[in-house]
RNA sequence: GGCCCCAUCGUCUAAUCGGUUAGGACACCGCCCUUUCACGGCGGCAAUCGGGAUUCGAGUUCCCGUGGGGUCACCA
């Protein structure tokens, strides 16, 4: 039975290397029927844990990652929360000490921190010599009698290695003597990380530990921790970590400063903050930011295609296959493709895959979809709108990509348009017979009592004919004074979504405008 | 700096147990389709970090460089 987990710490944002990692995890538990572990990293966090967690839940529950134990449902191994379970770690810390695995520390922070000024002064690296170690309780008493703060430090070994059978990256070896004695339990009597985690691994029965590769050099620490203990050692898979676009140093939340000089993820944060504006939607950088999570729900990506994308980023089936369901994710995926090295974040294949996702939606989904953005944007609201929003998704077809998209095709649902003005330039001032086309279009459309696609290409064709001209010679300047755009989809559907009224309108408006900013008018 | 990890097109990657014209995808560039924008079709550009060793033969094995990265807390 193949247990695994995920440990964020309540930090308040879901983390797109974090999906990753946890993505392997709940894949490698689903394929064997087996069970995917939260399990929340809170020993050092403030009062705010649930608020700062309900993001992180909120995120896997829209990527349907769901979790067998852990918040919200429990589990045979309650409580999932570190914070709650240090009973069960200072019961391990004692038996260290007991066991002479962990010794009792005296030395002060001041003069932990005079030592390491020292060494970095020298050059060399700071490396504690056990100078504060009380081995018998006499020297505790008189190190306490002092008033010197607690600490227990594991005693690590000082000869052999420690060597790693790692399910990605094959044997990694260790020296012991490069091993630091971490501290394990503060002054206070509350516990770190290296121990809990242990502890938690050993409780909550896990049996592959798959993370990403920075926790590597921790790993021989807590090997240690869980063999002094008796534990077994679980499975270790160390992944490789999400770079970041355009380079190779770790996907940092931290950095959106320094992405946005990179072109792709510049225009999908663009893209976003459009979207976003539109819609009331907060744009604080902590969440709003394409290295979290919440990014892309709020504008609207399908939660498949994040899957799908992250999947592929260190892991491949044959370098061929690209398209994935979950379903297939489950069911295909091994650790031993995992990729060695980096993969960094491709803000440009990833909408690549959100739009073939999208478009592959069954037409009343997408309008679901959209429907929200639409909403936001103050575009429905009358029942004309609601249809008018079914035939807008119908005929966008593939150009709607996200959900959010659906605000670039907002002309069809607003009574006043904005004019693209380079286009209007180029499509209506320029021709010097657009003006004068278009008011006897105008005039020749306005007693029609059908306006469907099919009509107007009739009516629109016949008009050509008689005006000597071609429908290239008009159709660009009918676009732009109807939707103020220079793309958009079929010309009739275009017109005959808009509805006769909308057009005529719009004709008149263009019009007016054209009399007023065109150079020569 | 110590320890550890990594190295194929711009990016993600493929290449049984050494033998391929080093394959696919995204991006980019042409052409076709077309009333525009997309889509689609066809084509193109583009890579084994360097040096040794082993071998008939090395992207693949070994060694040495070089480069990139991770990590070195009373954080997780």
């Amino acid at each position: 039975m193949i247990r695994t987990r995920f440990a964020p710490s309540p930090t308040g944002y879901l983390h797109i290397g974090g999906v990753r990692s946890a993505l392997f995890n709940w894949l490698l538990a689903k394929q064997s029927g087996g069970q995917f572990i939260l399990r929340i990293d809170d020993t050092d966090a403030g009062r705010n844990v649930s608020e700062a967690l309900q993001p992180i839940l909120d995120g896997f529950r829209w990527l349907g990652m769901d979790w067998d134990e852990g918040p919200d449902i429990d589990g045979p191994h309650a409580p999932y929360y570190q914070s709650q379970r240090s009973n069960r770690y200072q019961e391990a810390a004692e038996r260290l000490l007991a066991s002479g695995h962990a010794y009792r520390d005296y030395a002060t922070p001041e003069e932990l921190k005079a030592e390491r000024d020292a060494a970095e002064k020298k050059g060399e690296r700071f490396f504690y010599e056990r100078q504060w170690m009380a081995e018998t309780d006499e020297q505790a008493a008189a190190f306490e009698a002092e008033g010197r703060p607690r600490t227990l430090r594991l005693k690590m070994p000082r000869e052999d290695e420690c060597v790693i059978q790692d399910l990605v990256r094959g044997e990694v070896r260790f020296e012991w003597a490069q091993e630091q004695d971490t501290v394990i339990q503060r002054p206070d009597g509350s516990c770190l990380y290296h121990l809990a985690s242990v502890i938690d691994d050993h409780d909550f029965e896990i049996t592959h530990v798959v993370r990403a590769e920075e926790h590597l050099p921790n790993t021989p620490r807590q090997i240690f921790i869980l063999e002094s203990l008796g534990y077994q050692r679980p499975q270790y898979a160390h992944l490789p970590y999400v770079a970041e676009p355009g380079g190779s140093a770790k996907l940092s939340k931290r950095k959106l400063a320094k992405y946005e000089n990179n072109k792709d993820f510049a225009q999908l944060l663009a893209r976003g903050r459009s979207i976003a504006d539109r819609c009331n939607i907060p744009m604080e950088a902590d969440t709003f930011n394409p290295v979290i999570i919440d990014f892309y729900r709020e504008i609207g990506f399908e939660p498949q295609s994040i899957l799908n994308y992250l999947l592929l980023l260190g892991w491949s089936l044959d370098g061929e296959t690209e398209k994935f369901t979950v379903d297939e994710m489950v069911k295909l995926f091994t650790l031993d493709r995992v990729n060695k090295s980096p993969a960094s974040f491709d803000p440009r294949k990833l909408i690549s895959f959100q739009g073939d996702v999208f478009t592959q939606l069954p037409l009343e989904t997408r309008i679901q979809r959209v429907r929200p953005f639409a909403e936001r944007a103050g575009l429905l609201g009358t029942s004309q709108a609601e249809e008018m929003l079914a035939k807008v998704v119908d005929g966008a077809e593939d150009r709607l990509k996200i959900a959010g998209d659906i605000l670039d095709f907002d002309y069809f649902f607003l009574e006043e348009i904005s004019f693209n003005e380079k286009a209007f330039v180029k499509r209506i001032c320029k021709p010097d017979n657009a003006r004068e086309l278009l008011r006897r279009l105008r005039d020749h459309l306005a007693p029609s009592e059908a306006f469907d696609a099919e009509y107007l290409e009739n009516q629109i064709q016949h008009f050509c004919e008689t005006s000597n001209i071609e429908l290239k010679d008009i159709i660009h300047a009918i676009r732009v004074a109807a939707t103020g755009q220079a793309g958009g989809f079929g010309m009739f559907d275009t017109l005959a979504i808009l509805g006769k009224t909308k057009v005529l309108s719009r004709l008149d408006i263009a019009l007016e405008r054209a009399a007023t900013i065109c150079a020569d008018a």
